[in-house]
DNA sequence: CTGAAAGCGCTTACAG
DNA sequence: CTGAAAGCGCTTACAG
């Protein structure tokens, strides 16, 4: 039960000599990858079900067979957004005959020689790649090699034409923010960015302030603050807002966590969401129809998201191309913590 | 971009030529694992530098390197429990210095030869496995080749000595359920309980038989149906005991998801919570503070229980050794959906 | 401190 | 239909 005492390995070749062929005939029963006699097939059949063996999938790598699994990096797992899109994946991947391997590299920090990423060209077919998981090296590195990889929630960096999904967020924000002004004739509509260099977050920005814009309404740098897509963080700026005094009569929170944070600090302060301050989210978490009140938010169609990013990594491996951008469409969700009934 | 012209690898070999040493010398300075010079060490490095090189993880592990990095198999990864799991397991792992790779089996169903897991001891130092994702056959191989692994949220089949890290289930719901008829004097309180087989519904039913037993109140079998640890199954359950007409003051859900099923049910009826019928639910996932009303329910620690199952691989494959059973406590999280205030 | 060589467990031309 | 052999990219005794 541990290391100390090395595992005794039972190979092809054990197989091998207990069905009196050699290793090439067990392989090819194994992959189905030329005729075998079918006595000898069942011979192999057996020898495989009495000695419980199991192909190295290492070895079968290295000797140059396709891996059948797909790889996707994130740099971290423990959000409320991954959930759907975990979902997505996995099923698009084992629908198309795919294994899907996970790894959080945690950041995309300096690439280390002797720790190299558990997941990539050696025990993958291909690799999704979500937000900013991996170093850009590394990401040009890949697309020199020419191993199949699509982006994620990301565009690729400039001269690489790397094929990459994600979501309408500027028409997302801006409907979203269109509503506010149109339906509920708010003006001081506070946004909360999220993370810096996050593209998601610059996309909603935009969409904020064209909705702004088409309505006339200035763009008020003091009504923008980070909320980082986290709850805490959301919840710190509003607090931050509501100690000075700041006047706003809605709330865009950027993303769901954040509406959450920042239902909270406007709860703990007294007032009461629609009625002295609306609030809307982004991504329509499954959390967020059960909040009170009911989250109004942009459902981004997470676990879709996830299924077609997959479907464009197995067209590339499959066939070598893929749709350079897919931006998934958005749909406004209309709840009551914005005034509606 | 595509399988069809197969990427130009860069391998220890080109190394070696481009730094003028042998390939031996190339691998000791990756590992660290002799003495080189200096100079030479230096010689390398820049080699590796200029040509971006990246070790095959699959050939180290032939050549018969550990791999520093752990498995986690799970039966699916899309629901709401996972996440703060997750986190634990991810956190723990990184901090003990190894990788961590997740599959989604999706089913203990039979093996398939051609196509094996692509998680287990061809690239993994050990394997933490999380409920039933795979056959019980599987699981006495790995035993029987000692290979490390740990179950998580399950006990180990009969005979196998292989450790166990799971939740403190019936001391819990005991708990929770005597709160229900010391504080609410609630005598007809309803169970969901869980899929059937697993272990965590079974441990939870017991201690909502103990918790009853202690207080003299029957057990009524008309008071229990499946929820299934599923929103939907616990809505559908509800349902039907409203029409019904079944009789209870009190809903013990399972777990949060049933609970989040039971009390759409509850709202559609035109019930309230908790005045008509209380609710309480089992793990304390992130929704369940924002539920209207916040639902009472039993904080399993999910975070820390991935920890300290990730803990015991470590010291399994590090020292051979590990607990056999580490049972996690538990704790009453009491909010409104029971009636208190 | 460094290199030549065996071996890890497979797949796949190449012969037959 | 089947086997002998080379090769995948590394690590690690064994010599020196």
């Amino acid at each position: 039960m541990s290391q100390h005492k090395p595992p005794a390995r039972i190979t092809i070749a054990d197989v091998a000599r207990r069905a009196g062929v050699s290793i090439a005939t067990v392989s090819r029963v194994i992959n189905q990858t030329a005729r075998v006699a079918p006595d000898t097939q069942a011979l192999v059949q057996a020898a495989i079900a009495e000695l419980n063996y199991r192909p190295h999938a290492a070895a079968r790598m290295l000797a140059g067979r396709k891996t059948n699994t797909l790889g996707l990096l994130l740099p971290e797992i423990g959000a409320a957004f991954f959930p759907p899109m975990l979902r997505g994946v996995e099923a698009e991947a084992r629908e198309s005959g795919f294994g899907l391997l996970i790894y959080a590299t945690h950041s995309a920090s300096a690439y280390d020689v002797a720790q190299p990423y558990p997941l990539g060209e050696h025990n993958t077919d291909g690799l999704l790649i979500f937000t900013n998981s991996i170093p850009e090296a590394e990401l040009r590195r890949l697309h020199h090699m020419r191993f199949p990889v699509v982006l994620f929630y990301r565009s690729a960096p400039e001269g690489l034409d790397i094929p990459s999904v994600a979501v309408e967020n500027k028409s997302g924000a801006r409907q979203l923010v269109e509503h506010l002004v149109r339906a509920h004739d708010y003006r001081r509509i506070a946004f909360l960015r999220g993370p810096g260099g996050n593209e998601d977050s610059y996309w909603r920005e935009q969409g904020y302030r064209e909705a702004l814009q088409v309505h006339g309404l200035p763009f008020d740098p003091a009504l923008v603050a980070v909320g980082g897509f986290d709850r805490q963080a959301a919840q710190d700026a509003v607090d931050q807002w509501l100690r000075e005094g700041l006047e706003f009569d809605a709330i865009f929170a950027g993303d769901d966590d954040a509406a959450i944070g920042a239902l909270t600090a406007l709860q703990r302060a007294g007032k009461r969401v629609p009625e002295d301050v609306a609030l809307v989210g982004f991504d329509d978490t499954c959390v967020s129809r059960y909040l009170a009140p009911p989250l109004t938010t942009i459902n981004a169609h997470v676990e879709q998201a996830g299924r077609e990013a997959i479907r464009q990594l197995v067209r590339l491996i499959r066939t070598g191309q893929a749709e350079p951008l897919v931006l998934l469409p958005t749909e406004l969700v209309i709840r009551r913590s914005c005034g509606c009934t």
